[in-house]
DNA sequence: TAGATATTGAGATCGAGTCTCAATAAGGTG
DNA sequence: CACCTTATTGAGACTCGATCTCAATATCTA
């Protein structure tokens, strides 16, 4: 089994919370866990239901909403206007993220920047608000969707190495 | 009439896309630029009926999107993972801005940043994609809300001054 | 092991946004 | 200006992602 760090931390999330720990959870956790990338809450359905375990429909969606409450998965809409579902993803540890879509082929590409971090900070200082989080997505067109002539191809997203370090604002 | 100068370019964008100049059109261009901040579709429908004009729910869906097809509006779900309806907002002139948003309140706050303009192109460049634009939502506490025992205020969006002006990749 | 109650499942419901199609009106043409 | 073509409108049906209801079930506590 991967992600055993991730899962004891599901556990002691639900205990805290006073929350029970049901075959459901778990094998919603074991799911999102297994799956790259972003995926919605109807394929992460589908997706147990073709591997023969009963779940229903509700109760993902309800126990969706607890993995991300326990900090182990992110939940956001991705493709700007074009968002009619949400997205989910798993965590490590609180790893936070940014993505880079393709605006014509859906591409998505994950990256790490400090400067948004530090340029966070700054500009919740500059209007007297205590950061917290944010989300940046970052539009454009890919190098094989720039390419004249191109068909498009839908890439599974990557993890990127971080990019800049320095101040930002 | 205020707005002048966006009408003309609303009617440019309308007669050089073959779309026609309709009085729903130019009502609710209207309505957008009397308006502060952000509003979503159903809302600005009802502010229009209560003025006494007669448009339709659909009419007002389809031409909003022609609003932002223009360039004169932006269209975007605000509040994180709360956010369940588009929200939109006249523009000025194309000028780009980012949303610092109350977590506990939900005040808007408009911030420039050219810090963040940098560090998109870096990003970009970094990993081949040709730029596009960016949404960047920051949440955090605002100092009404982050102070202890107070009571929250729904406060109208302010457009703030530029903060940072250096690369920050 | 039994009892209290949180959770589940199936399906109804909600709601933001889109679609259909007959009626209307914009704007080009003679 | 009057006519004609056709884009646009309005009313309401429809879509579909997400939530809610409530009886049945499973978890956890004592």
């Amino acid at each position: 089994m991967t992600a055993n760090r991730e899962k004891e931390q599901f556990l002691a999330y639900l205990r805290a919370a006073g929350h029970r720990v049901t075959s459901e959870r778990l094998a919603l956790f074991d799911e999102i866990f297994a799956q790259h990338g972003h995926i919605d809450a109807e394929e992460l359905h589908a997706a147990m239901r073709s591997r023969g375990l009963k779940i229903s429909r509700a109760t993902v969606y309800r126990n969706l909403d607890l993995l991300v409450l326990s900090g182990l998965a992110s939940k956001q809409r991705l493709g700007g206007t074009g968002d009619r579902r949400f997205l989910y993803e798993h965590l490590h540890r609180g790893q936070h993220h940014d993505h880079l879509v393709c605006a014509s082929c859906g591409r998505v590409v994950e990256f790490v920047s400090p400067g948004i971090v530090a340029l966070q900070t700054e500009i919740c200082r500059a209007h007297g608000f205590a950061p917290g989080h944010h989300t940046l997505e970052i539009r454009g067109l890919c190098n094989a969707c720039a390419a004249p002539g191109m068909v498009l191809g839908l890439g599974r997203p990557v993890v990127a190495e971080p990019v800049g370090g320095g101040i930002g604002v």
